[in-house]
RNA sequence: GUCCCCAUCGUCUAGAGGCCUAGGACACCUCCCUUUCACGGAGGCGACCGGGGUUCGAAUCCCCGUGGGGUCGCCA
């Protein structure tokens, strides 16, 4: 049987970290056996979906590089088919009207909770052989009811988890199709999985407590039953659960953050998985290597600091021409025009190594595009009267060099020994004039890079002031 | 409260009864490299939640406790 997995968000918010990890993980899975993964988008509630959240949650798939091979099904123009099933449910009696109001559920919940039991629909309405039902109340609506067995126990080996059993006594009779006739979420998600062929539904922690009902839904369809695999939960880095309101934020948050998708694709790959002691590994790799077998049933905590720790991995290993477009596009956002002296690719060579994100990085080399307000407190420090005769020294003696890296130190060496200096005395000044700040990668190769107009002009423009 | 799930360094994790004096990675600390800051290299600090069992032997299996989380909607 080929495998088929799904990723069946609903559409109301962007794709969030926990989501891009279930997708990643259903899409992995499929990959590694050669089967289909499937999106499904779930806007049954069609009060809180929107277009612009499905929009989301597909830009954040895309960038992530998590590609389907079928759909996007939405349940919305499934109803046909989903009132299909309904109806056969009723004739054949495993669903059933109820007439139990809205207000009257309620007060049954208000009034169990107050008994310290659990809230557990009444089973007013569920036929039984030899019961009387009540009155058909002539203003209320229906809804429509699952008979859920009411005795054994429903069991399943999760493939995370492992053997999960709970007792049918648990649950009472959930309601399948609103008084609209719309149908609810549980029952939409048996019928899709059901008719979509999935084979393993691999989804997150908290529907652990649905999957026995669905279990006994997809029994009562006589569909065969798929293997589940239960995601724990990604929590804040403080420990604490993320949610719209605390700490959870879109993928795409990321790009902008600054974050490449390979390091934050290896890096949701490893927050609840493992392949031994491998924390480095590609799109490719991690398909092949993937398995339900090694993920973590605990909850995992984002770490920022390790998700850096790889975008300065990844920063590194970047196509050139890849990066220098995605920093002329951030360089452009703070309205730097990247020029063709110097060339970025040359800038990045000398930079990239030092970053572990985008925005870091293009902030670092916006001085090669534009002239740099130099620190106070550095030019304090550096830039000393000592040694201001000694740059302008320095900077007749570069108008009439071959401008390269290497003549460039041997210019600054000449000076330092002429004056009895240590290197830094000259360096750190030029630093601070050239780049702003005094720290920078070696100053000669900085220099060589800038230009013997430009650094030259600056050098005598800060000797000026 | 109910039911369900979870529990190894600060964090992510390895670990399928002896290979564990518990391994790796991030972070942190020290040293090296060095022209500053990074990068890189070499070291270091640092954990099996508690208590009972089972066993010749338990981080690993079982039970209890404790702690954390999820769930109990005409939301998904």
């Amino acid at each position: 049987m080929t495998v088929r997995t799904r990723f069946a968000p609903s559409p109301t918010g962007f794709l969030h970290i926990g989501g891009a990890r279930t997708a990643l993980f259903s899409w992995a899975y499929a990959k590694k056996h050669g089967g289909q993964f499937i999106l499904r988008i779930e806007d049954t509630d069609v009060a809180r979906s929107t277009p612009a959240a499905v929009q989301a949650i597909m830009d954040g798939m895309h960038w992530l590089g998590l590609d389907y091979d079928e759909g996007p099904f939405y349940q919305m123009q499934r109803m046909e088919t989903y009132k299909k099933v309904l109806q056969s449910m009723l004739d054949a009696g495993t669903a059933y009207y109820c007439y139990s109001s809205k207000a009257e559920l309620e007060a049954l919940r208000e009034a169990q909770t107050l008994a310290g039991e659990k809230p557990k629909y009444d089973g007013k309405w569920r036929p039984e052989v030899g019961k009387l039902l009540p009155a058909i109340p002539a203003d209320v609506k229906p809804v429509i009811r699952f008979k859920n067995p009411q005795t054994g126990v429903v069991a399943w080996d999760d493939l995370v988890k492992g053997r999960i059993e709970i007792a049918n006594s648990e649950m009472d009779d959930l309601i399948i199709a609103r008084a609209d006739g719309t149908p609810t979420y549980n029952f939409c998600v048996v019928v899709d999985d059901f008719e979509m062929g999935i084979t393993q539904v691999i989804r997150g922690d908290d529907h652990v407590n649905n999957t026995p009902r669905q279990i006994n839904m997809l029994m009562a369809l006589g569909a065969t039953i798929p293997q589940y695999a239960h995601l724990s939960m990604i929590l804040g880095g403080d420990s604490q659960k993320l949610s719209k309101r605390h700490g959870a934020v879109s993928v795409m948050q990321y790009h902008e953050d600054g974050y490449l998708p390979e390091a934050v694709l290896n890096y949701l790959a490893r927050l609840g998985w493992s392949h031994g002691d491998a924390e480095i590994f590609n799109r490719q790799q991690f398909c092949e290597w993937f398995d339900l077998a090694h993920i973590t049933p605990s909850a995992a905590q984002f770490n920022t600091e390790k998700l850096n720790w790889l975008n300065a991995h990844y920063i590194k290993e970047a196509n050139i021409d890849a990066l220098a477009s995605d920093i002329t596009t951030r360089l452009a956002s703070m309205s730097i025009e990247v020029t063709l002296q110097p060339k970025l690719q040359d800038v990045l060579g000398l930079y990239r190594e030092r970053a572990n994100n985008l925005n870091q990085l293009a902030n670092d080399i916006v001085y090669f595009y534009a002239r740099p307000q130099a620190n106070v407190a550095d030019v304090d420090k550096h830039l000393t009267p000592d040694i201001k005769p000694i740059l302008l020294e320095l900077a007749d003696s570069l108008s009439t060099i071959e401008w390269k890296a290497e003549t460039i130190h041997h210019e600054i060496n000449e000076l330092v020994t002429k004056h009895a200096l240590k290197f830094p005395k000259i360096a750190m000044p030029l630093r601070v004039i050239l780049c702003g700040i005094a720290q920078s990668p070696s100053i000669d190769q900085v220099m060589a890079l800038l230009g013997q107009q430009e650094t030259l002009a600056r050098i005598r423009l800060a000797l000026k002031a």
